[in-house]
RNA sequence: UGAGCGGACUGCGCGGUCGCGGCGCGAGAGAUCGCGAUGAGGAAAGUCCGGGCAUCGCAGGGCAGGACGCCUGAUAACGUCAGGUGGAGGCGACUCCAAGGAAAGUGCAACAGAAAUAGACCGCCCGCCGAAUCCCUAUUCCGAUAGGGCGCCCACGGGGAGACCUGCGGCGGCGAGCAAGGAUGGAAAGGCGAGGUAAGAGCUCACCGACGGGACGGUAACGCCCCGUGCCAUGUAAACCCCGUCCGAUGCAAGUUUGGGACUUCUUCAUAUAGGGUUGCCCGCCCGAAGAAGUCCGUGAAUAACGCUUGAGCCUGUCGGCGACGGCAGGCGUAGAUAAAUGACCGCGCUCGACAGAACCCGGCUUACAGGUCCGCUCAUAUC
RNA sequence: GCGGGAAUAGCUCAGUGGUAGAGCGUCACCUUGCCAAGGUGAAUGUCGCGGGUUCGAGUCUCGUUUCCCGCU
């Protein structure tokens, strides 16, 4: 199962508003029931120049998609906290952390 | 060997597992799945120029505005490039230069300096008048000049409260001549030397510079030579400006197509010296505009498809050209996303990997860049 | 992606190519028993940065950095 992602300003908006926040060390997550999994990253301006920020955002793909097959379907917003440098490792752990204590995950494998 | 100059290229590699975006093939009713090949740069950047392309305007005209500026060529075009000219820098290889016009006109040139785009303040020299006008020696064209001494009564300068001391035989006024000298300044009416003169002056002469004319070389910028003119007009045009060349505006969020458009009614604004569109303005030309409700249809709306990648394309060879570049022949098929694709993990190697991510497409410019490779050349030193 | 603008004292802003200014703030003094207000005076600048033009640049010009605004 794999995820989709996330495009419409409406369903940001909407996301955004009526999300449920929850934080670990290095990101924020942003997310709300759904009928199918959804997700987004979200890297701005402030997060540096252009090859910088991709690769921030595939990071948190890469960490993302490792867990895409076991949680329960919803629109999911990731949001980076503006470091002085990111890993994939810290990326990856504190994505598990927060979806263990958000009862995200479905079926354990 | 050291220091340096110019040019060209490269800018992590190999293997495995799991993934991502187009594309092709296959399976499936479809969602999707499988396989295969492929997938960021020299600057993709800044958006500083030039084009293509698209829409609007096209009877169009004028004004304004902008850009560029040695010459010849290259090019689709350019503010780019190539080759040359002139100037500046460097011992040199070589590098740099927005490099037309200041006798078309206007403006500006602070401070300093006597004076700033033109004059005569000081000064030099001659004549006259006034004060004063010592002595010795030499020369003498009998005006004086040179050297030495004496002296501060008079004049000028300096010092001192003053008496006075001291430099000097020295001054002041008027008139005429001159523009050589005068601590300034970025710039002071060609420079330097000689002659000349009462003192001076391109007043005269040589050389250099400037200007004008001519011959020769060069497509030209220009170079070089000869002759002439004593020479007169500072700088600034990246100040306005003049001359020459060029420019319609807007940019793929341009724009095209489909899907919601048609009809009826009402309201609001404007109603012709008005408003809107057309290029910033004027003339000219064209035209009412916006919103709401009802009926039919449809429902995805900063959306979908097209534009969107075969193009002034890239590579190789050859020919023409000093070169930029062009001609011919052969070969290649090389990202097209749209919340936006190259990543994660493991192993090995080394010098431990810089600047940095396509968004309509090209040609340039500019800026950023760890390191590495190659070619040509210069200078210094040593040896042969 | 495309187009436009700004940068001057701690802050908000002026500034014709010729010595960088105003207001607020800061500091010192006066005034007051003390504070505030008031008065007098003073200090404060790489004119964002780097080249060029000019005798001379905050100003003209080229490049660069940062920030702001507009366009679906």
């Amino acid at each position: 199962m794999r995820y989709f992602r996330l495009k419409k300003r409406k369903e940001f908006s909407a996301v955004l508003k009526q999300g449920r926040r929850a934080y670990a060390g290095s990101l924020a997550i942003v997310y709300m029931p759904s009928e199918t999994l959804k997700m987004a990253v979200c890297v701005g301006k402030k997060y540096g120049k252009s090859v910088r920020r991709n690769r921030i955002k595939r990071l948190l793909r890469a960490a993302f998609s490792q867990y895409a097959e076991s949680i329960v379907p919803c629109s999911v917003l990731l949001i980076p906290r503006v470091a002085e440098t990111y890993s994939f490792s810290v990326f990856s752990k504190d994505i598990r952390k927060i979806l263990e204590r958000e009862h995200l995950i479905a079926h354990q494998s």
